[in-house]
DNA sequence: TTGAAAGCGTTACCAT
DNA sequence: ATGGTAACGCTTTCAA
């Protein structure tokens, strides 16, 4: 049953010819030890490959040094540029990274922040899967666990880094509507029934009501950017895929594309949208600029190897990551008292797949 | 200093009126238990809001329901997927994943191995930065600690899954020979002195001496099939970055097309590789394959999304993942003896970048 | 400055 | 089937 894990503090004392507690204070650093003992201890661990053991130590604490992150899944570019960033900043905090996927399923969601919690893990970085489904992490924070969202805000009273995304949509839509554009699309997410319920959001984002998803949160500023500019919406050009998958995108864009109501502009709410449309107009052998200008969402590399390159709002990914991870740290060793949102710079680049007309 | 995590077991135990080995019996699901007693207790953690302590749990056992990893760089298309599937294997099994990142560095390997060892992680699975200095695996391997190697095979008796990247090389390479090209480049990692040895691989490769690093066995496999081709090899077209970067790669094609002997194919050696050469080709305004043929190394999703698509060599990352997590929880349930190898299958997918002369 | 001992939350063992 | 108790390896009192 057991793993021998070599020897232990008691082990290094006996052997050192001093007690538990002088041993531990010189090899854990902390307490007064005489420079000399310390140094006689340290050989002898040395020597023995003394090798400390962090469950011990958690135990005592309470918490191990380790903090948990729960993303939708690693394996997007997005939220591995982001777990790497925790992970950056975990590391010089001498703190290991638990990582678990949900897969955008709140029930996945709640398991991982359960095994986290079992595994009594500092604190935890959280992309909630649902923005309305919410309960267990709440229960968390009211438990005094230390919580950061981030890309996404919840009602949930928690630390938050994230872009602005009403106002990046907002900027990216109104520039196509300046270009000429009067039929633009917008192919986003909008999983769950409430953010399909789009047509509210304009004005909800305003109120301080319940926090919007991401991807409606691009749609509301797509509505806004349209009602400024006095531009009638066509709800057949708000596009939903209701899964975060590039092949769901790239059906719904060839649907869209295959309509009768043809768009001039399109643009995807997040990177995997962006994937997945881009392949449609491929598919589609569609031409952009000419036949419809295109905008994505994420700035990945392969957006400037296609031609023409194409226009793209970034976000600062590594940085919401390692914004989060030191927000959860400054949590986790002082006592902050109330949660602190940080809105990151997003950043609309210009460059060749939108045409004017 | 501590944090109150909650009733424990006693508590538990203590609140339902039984012993704590009942109580433990009960929700652990070990040992006999009154199925009425369980109930009772059942009820009263859950009224409770009792958690199990890992640490604990761990203290007991002497390792925890957690595995390592130590990969490259999360943030690579590669590892991200690889570490998709670790984590998924992971999750089956109840277990966490602590992942950490070395940056193909080995004291950043050799610190990560060391903290994932304080953590008594039940296993890892590690992606070497050097296949000649594995020292501290050894170490660990030989105290008996479950060590699982992808991607990359060493002298570490440790269990491994990898594709034949000589095989995998060689086919390609040899495609593009009997297309005629007789002037093909490879743009390759080759980190350590050693593997700028290349000129000797090709030979090295086939005895039973020292497993080459992934970026010098593919230079091999170019090599074995220039051989078998009868065409020889300039040394001038096998180019090596010295460090996994997109950026590298760039540089490196760029000098390597504007020298005097050019190429009429290039392949790259793996997905970073393939992205810098990319680039270089897209700025150097390269025309694929008129000017030049291109093969890729690791299919995603980018490479059907350029005009022409790229041919690739395709290698199933994923399932190197979740084939290093089952060997590994093989290596931590049952008693697996010899270090075993997995090599799986590469596939090379023919697109529209190869031109015959 | 140092040593002895308590205690963290479990599981395992030994009686009952 | 159940309760009590030792033990895991460490940090932290408390005395000396």
């Amino acid at each position: 049953m057991r793993r021998p894990s070599g020897p232990s503090l008691t082990d290094v004392a006996k052997a050192a010819g001093v007690g538990t507690g002088t041993a531990g204070r010189a090899l854990g650093g902390y307490g007064k030890v005489r420079p000399s003992t310390r140094a006689h201890v340290l050989a002898v661990a040395e020597s023995m490959g003394y090798r400390p053991n962090r469950l011990a130590q958690g135990m005592i604490a309470g918490r191990t040094r380790t903090i948990g992150v729960v993303c939708a899944d690693v394996e997007s570019p997005f939220f591995s540029r982001m777990v790497r960033g925790i992970s950056d900043v975990a590391s010089e905090n001498g703190y290991g990274t638990l990582l678990t996927n949900s897969d955008e399923n709140v029930v996945l969601e709640r398991d991982a922040l359960e095994m986290l919690l079992e595994s009594r893990v500092a604190g935890v970085v959280v992309t909630p899967a649902d923005v309305h489904n919410v309960k267990h992490l709440k229960a968390a924070v009211a438990d005094g666990f230390p919580v950061v969202l981030a890309d996404r805000l919840t009602s949930v009273k928690a630390d938050s880094v994230l872009i602005d995304s009403v106002a990046a949509m907002h900027e990216a839509v109104t520039a196509l509507l300046k270009h000429g554009h009067r039929r633009v699309a917008i192919l986003a997410e909008l999983r769950s029934e409430r953010d399909l319920a789009w047509q509210d959001e304009a004005g909800r984002s305003r109120r301080s009501g319940t926090p919007l998803s991401p991807s409606a949160a691009r749609v509301a500023g797509y509505i806004q950017a349209h009602i400024e500019a006095g531009v009638p919406v066509d709800p057949e050009l708000v596009r939903a895929t209701r899964e975060y998958s590039a092949e769901a995108a790239t059906a719904e864009t060839l649907e869209l594309l295959s309509s009768s109501c043809a768009p001039t502009a399109l643009i995807a709410a997040d990177d995997v949208m962006s994937i997945g449309a881009y392949r449609a107009i491929v598919d589609a052998r569609i031409r952009v600029p000419r036949d419809l200008s295109f905008v994505a969402f994420d700035d990945l590399p392969w957006l400037t190897l296609v031609k023409p390159q194409l226009s793209v709002v970034r976000q600062p990914v590594y940085e919401i990551g390692t914004r989060a991870a030191t927000l959860l740290f400054e949590r986790i060793n002082g006592n902050v008292a109330k949660p602190r949102r940080v809105v990151l710079p997003y950043e609309f680049i210009a460059r060749g797949s939108v045409a004017s007309l």
